[in-house]
DNA sequence: AATAAAACGGAATCAGCCTCCGCATAAATA
DNA sequence: TATTTATGCGGAGGCTGATTCCGTTTTATT
């Protein structure tokens, strides 16, 4: 006997549990894309990226239909770590520290490789899709961040975030020089004191 | 009678004049490429590339052995543009208002599509040798601004004008909704804000 | 006009992208 | 546990574009 007609299309009640070896390869294929990605930006080849992670070819494709859809699994993978910072430094820090401090992790975060850096272009502000309609766990963040120091009266009410956040992915492209630490503190020294309120 | 032996190297003295056709291409492929990247992103087909300058594949590869040097070449070719206006801002306004409007002016020249976007990150601070040894027009242009604002007492000293550029960069990356013009306004603002003396 | 350096172009090689489909396997069912 | 079936696997194959190589053509020079 059986449950339905199973001849009919009834996907609304049967979900099935993924498979096991599916969930697997998906997370072996991002662990060693973030690799591949760090280490040689983001055109790496696929097939390699497949190869390393001990599938075929075609199970990469089926995860990630597109280049640009591995990048954004491992972006987002990376990226919700960030957003749990900020919350943290939210409760543990008043308002305009709390900022300051999550700004200096993004762009030491970025500029470590633990994202990778090429790949923000294309997907930060470029051609992707992330930023159109859903926000970023980033933005919310420093969203989040920015809220919470205007209302403290640490910032200006007119600042947008994403001015700050624009400015802070530049600032991570350099990786350049043994000096990018001491850059990096300065920029977010200027925009913090150019974003005070005028007084 | 000829002018030494001939036989042994003398290349101190003998240059020739470069081929006129050799001239002609390396201008059309710099043309076509500049339209190819802005239309089409940095990883526009080569190939297309050559056709459309009306040569063979050979023919670019002698120019620009890899595709980051033809994108150098085009963005060295756009870049000198923006460094002349620098120097026409520096003479005709006050420093502190000569470097805002160059950095709105880079911003929205870069925005613009004038230079393409996703190739600056390869360039500006990425992989590329541009910035390796050579500094860019770009940098001596916003150098010189900071520079001369700095001797107007408008700059704080400890300044990096690399910071500023970096941030700016960082940007144009927008392209996103059709307020990037105040987006950009309110960066280069807080910029400036930020980087004035502490008083 | 003759010569040789410089540049040309495209054929050929090679690498990486992406699709398609028969086979394997884990979850659901009995 | 045995059976069924959806789901996922992986590699062969077609394709596009990158890059090299070399015989031919063009140009500056004598």
């Amino acid at each position: 006997m059986q449950k339905f007609s199973m001849t009919a299309k009834n996907p609304p009640t049967t979900t099935r549990k993924p498979r096991t070896d599916a969930l697997r390869n998906r997370l072996r294929i991002l662990e060693v894309a973030k690799a591949a990605f760090t280490r040689q930006g983001a055109n790496a080849s696929l097939e390699e990226i497949a190869k390393q992670a001990g599938v075929g070819p075609g199970t990469l494709y089926r995860h990630f239909p597109t280049r640009d859809a591995l990048i954004e699994g491992v972006y987002r993978n990376e990226v919700e770590k960030l957003a749990e910072a900020a919350t943290y430094f939210a409760e543990k820090m008043s308002p305009i520290d709390a900022l300051r401090a999550w700004m200096m992790l993004l762009v030491e975060y970025i500029a470590a490789k633990h994202i990778i850096a090429p790949a923000l272009n294309t997907i930060a502000g470029g051609a992707s899709r992330l930023h159109e309609g859903s926000r970023t766990f980033i933005h919310a963040a420093i969203d989040g961040l920015v809220k919470r120091a205007k209302k403290s009266g640490d910032l200006r009410r007119d600042l947008h975030a994403d001015d700050l956040l624009r400015a802070l992915i530049g600032a991570s492209h350099m990786g350049s020089g043994a000096d990018w630490q001491q850059s990096a503190r300065r920029l977010v020294d200027i925009l913090i004191a150019g974003s005070r309120p005028l007084k």
